[in-house]
DNA sequence: GTCTATATTGAGATAGAC
DNA sequence: GTCTATCTCAATATAGAC
Protein backbone atom coordinates (compact mmCIF):
# COMPACT_ATOMS: atom_id res chain seq x y z
CA UNK A 1 0.00 0.00 0.00
CA UNK A 2 2.81 2.23 1.07
CA UNK A 3 5.14 2.25 -2.59
CA UNK A 4 2.92 1.52 -5.53
CA UNK A 5 0.71 -1.53 -6.26
CA UNK A 6 1.72 -2.73 -9.69
CA UNK A 7 3.57 -1.34 -13.06
CA UNK A 8 7.00 -1.21 -11.45
CA UNK A 9 9.06 0.41 -13.69
CA UNK A 10 12.66 -0.60 -14.74
CA UNK A 11 14.42 -3.27 -13.07
CA UNK A 12 14.64 -5.05 -9.51
CA UNK A 13 13.56 -3.15 -6.55
CA UNK A 14 10.85 -5.67 -5.50
CA UNK A 15 8.12 -5.89 -2.59
CA UNK A 16 6.79 -8.22 -1.33
CA UNK A 17 3.20 -8.17 -3.60
CA UNK A 18 5.88 -8.27 -6.41
CA UNK A 19 7.57 -11.53 -5.08
CA UNK A 20 4.27 -12.73 -4.22
CA UNK A 21 3.06 -12.55 -7.74
CA UNK A 22 5.75 -14.14 -9.30
CA UNK A 23 6.04 -17.00 -6.40
CA UNK A 24 2.73 -17.68 -6.52
CA UNK A 25 2.81 -17.99 -10.52
CA UNK A 26 5.95 -20.69 -10.27
CA UNK A 27 4.43 -22.64 -6.90
CA UNK A 28 1.12 -23.17 -9.82
CA UNK A 29 3.50 -24.18 -12.03
CA UNK A 30 5.83 -26.82 -10.44
CA UNK A 31 4.25 -27.22 -7.36
CA UNK A 32 4.81 -25.70 -4.01
CA UNK A 33 7.65 -28.29 -3.05
CA UNK A 34 9.40 -28.68 -6.33
CA UNK A 35 9.60 -25.14 -6.64
CA UNK A 36 12.60 -23.68 -4.70
CA UNK A 37 13.98 -20.24 -3.12
CA UNK A 38 16.55 -20.64 -5.81
CA UNK A 39 13.98 -21.26 -8.75
CA UNK A 40 12.54 -17.98 -7.73
CA UNK A 41 15.33 -15.94 -7.52
CA UNK A 42 16.22 -16.86 -10.72
CA UNK A 43 12.71 -15.85 -12.08
CA UNK A 44 12.71 -12.98 -9.99
CA UNK A 45 17.04 -12.05 -11.23
CA UNK A 46 17.36 -11.67 -7.62
CA UNK A 47 19.87 -13.75 -5.25
CA UNK A 48 17.70 -15.76 -3.13
CA UNK A 49 19.05 -14.06 0.26
CA UNK A 50 17.04 -11.15 -1.20
CA UNK A 51 14.39 -13.03 -1.20
CA UNK A 52 14.92 -13.76 2.69
CA UNK A 53 14.73 -10.26 2.98
CA UNK A 54 11.32 -9.80 1.98
CA UNK A 55 9.97 -12.64 4.05
CA UNK A 56 11.46 -14.89 6.53
CA UNK A 57 10.62 -18.39 5.23
CA UNK A 58 9.22 -20.46 1.95
CA UNK A 59 6.11 -20.90 4.26
CA UNK A 60 5.73 -17.28 4.64
CA UNK A 61 5.47 -16.91 1.40
CA UNK A 62 3.08 -19.58 1.21
CA UNK A 63 0.81 -18.50 3.92
CA UNK A 64 0.42 -14.49 2.81
CA UNK A 65 -0.94 -16.29 -1.07
CA UNK A 66 -3.37 -18.30 1.05
CA UNK A 67 -4.78 -16.02 3.13
CA UNK A 68 -5.25 -13.73 -0.12
CA UNK A 69 -7.46 -16.33 -1.56
CA UNK A 70 -9.17 -17.39 1.99
CA UNK A 71 -10.09 -13.86 2.93
CA UNK A 72 -11.41 -12.95 -0.60
CA UNK A 73 -13.93 -16.47 -0.82
CA UNK A 74 -14.84 -15.78 3.06
CA UNK A 75 -16.37 -12.46 1.64
CA UNK A 76 -18.63 -14.02 -0.29
CA UNK A 77 -20.10 -16.27 1.63
CA UNK A 78 -20.44 -12.96 3.93
CA UNK A 79 -21.72 -10.85 2.69
CA UNK A 80 -25.08 -9.73 4.66
CA UNK A 81 -27.62 -9.06 1.18
CA UNK A 82 -28.93 -12.35 -0.15
CA UNK A 83 -28.89 -11.61 -4.49
CA UNK A 84 -32.37 -10.61 -4.64
CA UNK A 85 -31.08 -7.05 -4.95
CA UNK A 86 -31.16 -5.06 -2.16
CA UNK A 87 -33.73 -7.65 -0.56
CA UNK A 88 -33.27 -7.74 3.57
CA UNK A 89 -33.44 -11.42 3.64
CA UNK A 90 -33.47 -13.56 0.87
CA UNK A 91 -34.31 -17.07 0.11
CA UNK A 92 -31.48 -19.51 0.94
CA UNK A 93 -31.78 -20.29 -2.49
CA UNK A 94 -31.29 -17.14 -3.97
CA UNK A 95 -28.45 -16.79 -1.73
CA UNK A 96 -27.19 -19.95 -2.62
CA UNK A 97 -26.80 -18.62 -6.28
CA UNK A 98 -25.30 -15.68 -5.40
CA UNK A 99 -22.73 -17.59 -4.07
CA UNK A 100 -21.84 -19.78 -6.46
CA UNK A 101 -21.51 -16.82 -8.84
CA UNK A 102 -19.39 -14.85 -6.54
CA UNK A 103 -17.40 -18.18 -6.14
CA UNK A 104 -16.64 -18.00 -9.72
CA UNK A 105 -15.58 -14.63 -9.76
CA UNK A 106 -13.18 -14.85 -6.94
CA UNK A 107 -11.71 -17.65 -9.07
CA UNK A 108 -11.09 -15.66 -12.08
CA UNK A 109 -10.01 -12.63 -10.03
CA UNK A 110 -7.94 -14.06 -7.96
CA UNK A 111 -6.89 -17.62 -10.63
CA UNK A 112 -3.28 -17.69 -9.29
CA UNK A 113 -3.99 -17.33 -5.28
CA UNK A 114 -7.00 -19.83 -5.47
CA UNK A 115 -5.15 -22.11 -7.25
CA UNK A 116 -2.54 -22.66 -5.56
CA UNK A 117 -5.17 -22.98 -1.87
CA UNK A 118 -6.76 -25.82 -3.82
CA UNK A 119 -3.56 -27.72 -4.02
CA UNK A 120 -2.90 -27.55 -0.35
CA UNK A 121 -2.53 -30.79 1.28
CA UNK A 122 -2.09 -30.13 4.88
CA UNK A 123 1.73 -30.50 5.24
CA UNK A 124 2.49 -27.94 7.53
CA UNK A 125 1.11 -25.56 9.88
CA UNK A 126 0.51 -22.98 7.47
CA UNK A 127 -1.05 -25.19 4.88
CA UNK A 128 -3.18 -26.94 8.02
CA UNK A 129 -4.59 -23.48 9.25
CA UNK A 130 -5.57 -22.81 5.74
CA UNK A 131 -7.70 -26.06 5.28
CA UNK A 132 -9.22 -25.11 8.26
CA UNK A 133 -10.71 -22.39 6.94
CA UNK A 134 -11.51 -24.13 3.45
CA UNK A 135 -13.58 -26.50 5.52
CA UNK A 136 -15.26 -24.17 7.78
CA UNK A 137 -16.28 -22.31 4.16
CA UNK A 138 -17.81 -25.82 3.30
CA UNK A 139 -19.73 -25.99 6.27
CA UNK A 140 -21.22 -22.84 5.22
CA UNK A 141 -22.06 -23.68 1.91
CA UNK A 142 -23.53 -27.38 3.09
CA UNK A 143 -25.85 -25.45 5.31
CA UNK A 144 -27.12 -22.91 2.75
CA UNK A 145 -28.07 -26.17 0.30
CA UNK A 146 -29.50 -28.01 3.43
CA UNK A 147 -31.01 -24.41 4.03
CA UNK A 148 -32.37 -24.89 0.13
CA UNK A 149 -33.60 -27.93 0.36
CA UNK A 150 -35.78 -27.14 3.46
CA UNK A 151 -37.41 -24.46 1.85
CA UNK A 152 -38.43 -27.01 -1.02
CA UNK A 153 -36.55 -25.13 -3.74
CA UNK A 154 -34.08 -27.92 -4.07
CA UNK A 155 -34.34 -31.41 -4.66
CA UNK A 156 -33.85 -33.70 -1.36
CA UNK A 157 -33.76 -37.07 -2.93
CA UNK A 158 -29.41 -35.96 -2.64
CA UNK A 159 -27.79 -35.52 0.62
CA UNK A 160 -26.92 -31.28 1.23
CA UNK A 161 -23.20 -32.36 1.74
CA UNK A 162 -22.70 -34.60 -1.24
CA UNK A 163 -24.58 -32.19 -3.41
CA UNK A 164 -22.45 -29.25 -1.81
CA UNK A 165 -19.16 -31.20 -2.74
CA UNK A 166 -19.72 -32.00 -6.33
CA UNK A 167 -20.98 -28.35 -6.68
CA UNK A 168 -18.17 -26.99 -5.72
CA UNK A 169 -16.20 -29.42 -7.08
CA UNK A 170 -17.04 -28.18 -10.04
CA UNK A 171 -16.51 -24.63 -9.36
CA UNK A 172 -13.40 -25.44 -7.90
CA UNK A 173 -12.06 -27.10 -11.46
CA UNK A 174 -12.04 -23.99 -13.17
CA UNK A 175 -8.59 -23.21 -12.21
CA UNK A 176 -7.63 -26.43 -14.11
CA UNK A 177 -8.38 -25.04 -17.47
CA UNK A 178 -9.67 -21.56 -17.05
CA UNK A 179 -6.84 -18.75 -18.84
CA UNK A 180 -7.84 -15.20 -18.53
CA UNK A 181 -8.62 -13.74 -22.43
CA UNK A 182 -10.43 -16.80 -23.94
CA UNK A 183 -13.40 -16.82 -25.15
CA UNK A 184 -15.28 -16.88 -21.95
CA UNK A 185 -15.66 -14.40 -19.59
CA UNK A 186 -16.17 -14.57 -15.75
CA UNK A 187 -19.97 -13.39 -15.98
CA UNK A 188 -20.65 -16.35 -18.99
CA UNK A 189 -18.95 -18.94 -17.67
CA UNK A 190 -21.14 -18.12 -13.85
CA UNK A 191 -23.94 -18.48 -15.93
CA UNK A 192 -22.55 -21.85 -17.25
CA UNK A 193 -22.30 -23.54 -13.74
CA UNK A 194 -25.55 -22.07 -12.12
CA UNK A 195 -27.14 -23.34 -15.36
CA UNK A 196 -25.72 -26.92 -14.64
CA UNK A 197 -25.94 -27.21 -11.27
CA UNK A 198 -29.11 -25.75 -10.75
CA UNK A 199 -31.08 -27.20 -14.04
CA UNK A 200 -28.63 -29.80 -15.52
CA UNK A 201 -27.33 -30.41 -19.23
CA UNK A 202 -30.49 -32.28 -20.57
CA UNK A 203 -32.50 -30.08 -22.59
CA UNK A 204 -36.09 -30.33 -21.31
CA UNK B 1 0.38 -61.93 -11.33
CA UNK B 2 3.73 -65.03 -10.94
CA UNK B 3 3.69 -64.54 -6.87
CA UNK B 4 0.52 -63.70 -4.98
CA UNK B 5 -1.79 -60.26 -5.55
CA UNK B 6 -2.52 -59.13 -1.90
CA UNK B 7 -2.64 -60.44 1.76
CA UNK B 8 1.11 -61.39 2.14
CA UNK B 9 2.01 -63.08 5.15
CA UNK B 10 4.17 -62.29 8.37
CA UNK B 11 6.78 -59.39 7.48
CA UNK B 12 9.32 -58.01 4.75
CA UNK B 13 8.83 -59.83 1.21
CA UNK B 14 7.49 -56.93 -0.49
CA UNK B 15 6.99 -56.83 -4.29
CA UNK B 16 5.98 -54.52 -6.93
CA UNK B 17 2.53 -54.05 -6.37
CA UNK B 18 2.79 -53.83 -2.49
CA UNK B 19 5.52 -51.39 -3.02
CA UNK B 20 3.22 -49.86 -5.24
CA UNK B 21 0.02 -49.49 -2.77
CA UNK B 22 2.28 -48.36 0.05
CA UNK B 23 4.08 -45.49 -2.07
CA UNK B 24 0.69 -44.12 -3.66
CA UNK B 25 -0.79 -43.67 -0.45
CA UNK B 26 2.27 -41.55 0.59
CA UNK B 27 2.35 -39.65 -2.61
CA UNK B 28 -1.33 -38.93 -1.73
CA UNK B 29 -0.90 -37.93 1.58
CA UNK B 30 2.35 -35.80 1.27
CA UNK B 31 2.23 -34.62 -2.59
CA UNK B 32 4.73 -36.84 -4.35
CA UNK B 33 7.66 -34.12 -3.90
CA UNK B 34 7.10 -33.77 -0.44
CA UNK B 35 7.26 -37.82 0.16
CA UNK B 36 10.69 -39.14 -0.11
CA UNK B 37 12.28 -42.57 -0.78
CA UNK B 38 13.75 -42.26 3.08
CA UNK B 39 9.31 -41.70 4.11
CA UNK B 40 8.63 -44.44 2.21
CA UNK B 41 11.06 -46.79 3.33
CA UNK B 42 9.97 -46.05 6.69
CA UNK B 43 6.60 -46.95 6.16
CA UNK B 44 6.85 -50.35 4.61
CA UNK B 45 10.13 -51.39 7.45
CA UNK B 46 12.46 -51.11 4.60
CA UNK B 47 16.04 -49.94 3.81
CA UNK B 48 16.05 -47.24 1.26
CA UNK B 49 17.92 -48.85 -1.23
CA UNK B 50 15.67 -52.17 -0.72
CA UNK B 51 13.50 -49.95 -2.85
CA UNK B 52 15.77 -49.55 -5.56
CA UNK B 53 16.09 -53.16 -6.04
CA UNK B 54 12.54 -52.96 -7.00
CA UNK B 55 12.44 -49.96 -8.99
CA UNK B 56 14.62 -48.06 -11.07
CA UNK B 57 13.90 -44.46 -9.61
CA UNK B 58 11.01 -42.57 -7.52
CA UNK B 59 9.86 -41.70 -11.21
CA UNK B 60 9.16 -45.12 -12.23
CA UNK B 61 6.98 -45.73 -8.85
CA UNK B 62 5.28 -42.78 -10.49
CA UNK B 63 5.29 -44.05 -13.78
CA UNK B 64 3.70 -46.89 -12.79
CA UNK B 65 1.10 -45.81 -10.64
CA UNK B 66 -0.56 -43.42 -13.36
CA UNK B 67 -0.13 -46.18 -15.95
CA UNK B 68 -2.93 -48.01 -13.67
CA UNK B 69 -5.07 -45.17 -13.20
CA UNK B 70 -5.02 -44.58 -16.99
CA UNK B 71 -5.71 -47.64 -18.71
CA UNK B 72 -8.77 -48.13 -16.29
CA UNK B 73 -10.07 -45.02 -17.19
CA UNK B 74 -9.41 -45.48 -21.25
CA UNK B 75 -11.23 -48.23 -20.74
CA UNK B 76 -14.03 -46.40 -19.93
CA UNK B 77 -14.23 -44.58 -23.11
CA UNK B 78 -13.08 -47.23 -24.86
CA UNK B 79 -16.19 -50.23 -24.17
CA UNK B 80 -17.55 -50.77 -27.67
CA UNK B 81 -20.99 -51.03 -26.29
CA UNK B 82 -22.61 -47.99 -24.69
CA UNK B 83 -25.52 -48.06 -22.25
CA UNK B 84 -28.20 -49.55 -23.81
CA UNK B 85 -27.65 -53.04 -22.91
CA UNK B 86 -26.09 -55.14 -25.37
CA UNK B 87 -27.47 -52.49 -28.31
CA UNK B 88 -25.20 -52.14 -31.17
CA UNK B 89 -25.02 -48.24 -31.37
CA UNK B 90 -26.21 -45.76 -28.88
CA UNK B 91 -26.79 -42.55 -28.83
CA UNK B 92 -24.52 -40.55 -27.80
CA UNK B 93 -26.30 -39.21 -24.82
CA UNK B 94 -26.70 -42.82 -23.85
CA UNK B 95 -23.04 -43.00 -24.17
CA UNK B 96 -22.21 -40.39 -22.53
CA UNK B 97 -24.28 -41.34 -19.00
CA UNK B 98 -22.16 -44.44 -19.58
CA UNK B 99 -18.96 -43.22 -19.42
CA UNK B 100 -20.05 -40.85 -16.29
CA UNK B 101 -21.08 -43.81 -14.45
CA UNK B 102 -18.17 -45.40 -15.47
CA UNK B 103 -15.40 -43.00 -14.87
CA UNK B 104 -17.37 -42.67 -11.11
CA UNK B 105 -16.66 -46.04 -10.37
CA UNK B 106 -13.20 -46.01 -11.29
CA UNK B 107 -12.50 -43.44 -9.30
CA UNK B 108 -13.83 -45.30 -6.62
CA UNK B 109 -12.49 -48.33 -7.39
CA UNK B 110 -9.03 -47.28 -8.12
CA UNK B 111 -9.01 -43.98 -5.82
CA UNK B 112 -5.34 -44.02 -4.88
CA UNK B 113 -4.31 -44.44 -8.59
CA UNK B 114 -6.67 -41.59 -9.52
CA UNK B 115 -6.31 -39.83 -6.95
CA UNK B 116 -2.35 -39.31 -7.70
CA UNK B 117 -2.97 -39.28 -11.27
CA UNK B 118 -5.10 -35.78 -11.11
CA UNK B 119 -2.42 -33.63 -9.35
CA UNK B 120 -0.17 -34.15 -11.71
CA UNK B 121 1.43 -31.08 -13.19
CA UNK B 122 3.77 -32.05 -15.74
CA UNK B 123 7.08 -31.45 -14.04
CA UNK B 124 9.05 -34.39 -15.38
CA UNK B 125 8.61 -36.56 -18.36
CA UNK B 126 6.69 -39.27 -17.07
CA UNK B 127 4.29 -36.42 -15.49
CA UNK B 128 3.98 -34.81 -18.53
CA UNK B 129 3.26 -38.31 -20.64
CA UNK B 130 0.38 -39.20 -18.17
CA UNK B 131 -1.15 -35.37 -19.16
CA UNK B 132 -0.89 -36.06 -22.62
CA UNK B 133 -2.60 -39.26 -22.45
CA UNK B 134 -5.59 -36.89 -20.22
CA UNK B 135 -5.93 -34.99 -22.65
CA UNK B 136 -7.03 -37.37 -25.18
CA UNK B 137 -9.59 -38.78 -22.74
CA UNK B 138 -10.83 -35.24 -22.07
CA UNK B 139 -11.00 -34.70 -25.80
CA UNK B 140 -13.41 -38.33 -26.29
CA UNK B 141 -15.30 -36.90 -23.56
CA UNK B 142 -15.71 -33.39 -25.02
CA UNK B 143 -16.26 -34.90 -28.71
CA UNK B 144 -19.17 -37.31 -26.76
CA UNK B 145 -20.71 -34.36 -25.45
CA UNK B 146 -20.88 -32.36 -28.99
CA UNK B 147 -22.86 -35.17 -31.07
CA UNK B 148 -24.76 -35.19 -27.59
CA UNK B 149 -25.52 -32.01 -28.49
CA UNK B 150 -25.95 -32.55 -32.11
CA UNK B 151 -28.55 -35.26 -31.38
CA UNK B 152 -30.59 -32.46 -29.67
CA UNK B 153 -30.67 -34.76 -26.33
CA UNK B 154 -28.01 -31.76 -24.15
CA UNK B 155 -28.77 -27.99 -24.68
CA UNK B 156 -26.39 -26.38 -26.54
CA UNK B 157 -26.31 -23.08 -25.19
CA UNK B 158 -23.33 -24.21 -23.10
CA UNK B 159 -19.99 -24.99 -25.19
CA UNK B 160 -19.29 -28.84 -25.39
CA UNK B 161 -15.98 -28.07 -23.85
CA UNK B 162 -17.32 -26.18 -21.19
CA UNK B 163 -19.83 -28.75 -20.73
CA UNK B 164 -17.23 -31.73 -20.40
CA UNK B 165 -14.73 -29.68 -18.36
CA UNK B 166 -17.26 -28.59 -15.82
CA UNK B 167 -19.01 -32.23 -15.44
CA UNK B 168 -15.76 -33.92 -15.17
CA UNK B 169 -14.53 -31.46 -12.47
CA UNK B 170 -17.32 -32.56 -10.55
CA UNK B 171 -16.40 -36.18 -11.25
CA UNK B 172 -12.87 -35.70 -9.96
CA UNK B 173 -13.56 -33.39 -7.43
CA UNK B 174 -14.75 -36.90 -6.00
CA UNK B 175 -11.21 -37.72 -4.58
CA UNK B 176 -10.89 -34.96 -2.64
CA UNK B 177 -13.29 -36.20 -0.22
CA UNK B 178 -15.08 -39.43 -0.86
CA UNK B 179 -13.87 -42.50 1.47
CA UNK B 180 -14.53 -46.15 1.07
CA UNK B 181 -16.83 -47.49 3.66
CA UNK B 182 -18.95 -44.18 3.87
CA UNK B 183 -22.55 -43.89 3.84
CA UNK B 184 -22.76 -43.35 0.02
CA UNK B 185 -21.56 -46.68 -1.97
CA UNK B 186 -20.57 -46.03 -5.78
CA UNK B 187 -23.97 -46.54 -7.29
CA UNK B 188 -25.59 -44.14 -5.11
CA UNK B 189 -22.70 -41.31 -5.71
CA UNK B 190 -22.50 -42.15 -9.54
CA UNK B 191 -26.82 -41.67 -9.53
CA UNK B 192 -26.16 -38.52 -8.01
CA UNK B 193 -23.92 -37.02 -10.61
CA UNK B 194 -25.85 -38.20 -13.25
CA UNK B 195 -28.80 -35.96 -11.60
CA UNK B 196 -26.64 -32.90 -10.82
CA UNK B 197 -25.43 -32.89 -14.31
CA UNK B 198 -27.88 -34.11 -16.67
CA UNK B 199 -30.87 -32.66 -14.41
CA UNK B 200 -29.64 -30.30 -11.86
CA UNK B 201 -30.41 -29.98 -8.27
CA UNK B 202 -32.90 -27.50 -8.65
CA UNK B 203 -36.67 -29.21 -7.92
CA UNK B 204 -39.08 -29.37 -10.42
C1' DG C 1 15.38 -59.34 -1.06
C1' DT C 2 17.54 -56.85 2.17
C1' DC C 3 21.15 -54.48 4.56
C1' DT C 4 24.99 -50.71 5.93
C1' DA C 5 27.55 -47.54 4.22
C1' DT C 6 28.49 -43.51 1.19
C1' DA C 7 28.77 -40.43 -2.93
C1' DT C 8 26.73 -36.42 -4.56
C1' DT C 9 23.67 -32.92 -5.23
C1' DG C 10 20.61 -29.30 -4.06
C1' DA C 11 17.62 -27.59 -0.72
C1' DG C 12 16.40 -23.77 3.00
C1' DA C 13 18.43 -20.43 5.50
C1' DT C 14 22.06 -17.05 7.61
C1' DA C 15 26.20 -13.68 7.93
C1' DG C 16 27.82 -9.71 6.74
C1' DA C 17 29.46 -6.41 3.07
C1' DC C 18 27.80 -2.84 -0.24
C1' DG D 1 17.26 -3.79 -1.25
C1' DT D 2 20.65 -6.56 -2.94
C1' DC D 3 24.85 -9.17 -3.15
C1' DT D 4 28.53 -13.26 -2.37
C1' DA D 5 29.75 -16.86 0.41
C1' DT D 6 28.66 -20.35 3.40
C1' DC D 7 26.40 -23.45 6.90
C1' DT D 8 23.63 -27.40 7.57
C1' DC D 9 20.76 -30.85 6.42
C1' DA D 10 18.17 -34.07 3.75
C1' DA D 11 17.36 -35.85 -0.66
C1' DT D 12 18.19 -39.37 -4.62
C1' DA D 13 20.85 -42.86 -5.83
C1' DT D 14 24.80 -46.37 -5.83
C1' DA D 15 28.30 -49.97 -4.08
C1' DG D 16 28.86 -54.05 -2.36
C1' DA D 17 28.19 -57.45 1.53
C1' DC D 18 24.86 -60.95 3.44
Amino acid sequence: MSEMQSARRGRPGYDQQGILAVAVAAFNEYGYDATSIGMLAERLGLSKSAIYHHFGSKDEILDRALDSALSSLEAVVEEPEGGAEGSVSASAADRLEHVLRGAVHVLVDQLPAVTLLLRVRGNTDVERAALSRRRTFDRRITALVSAAQDEGALRDDIDASVASRLTFGMINSIVEWYRPGGREGADRLADDVVAIALDGLRKR
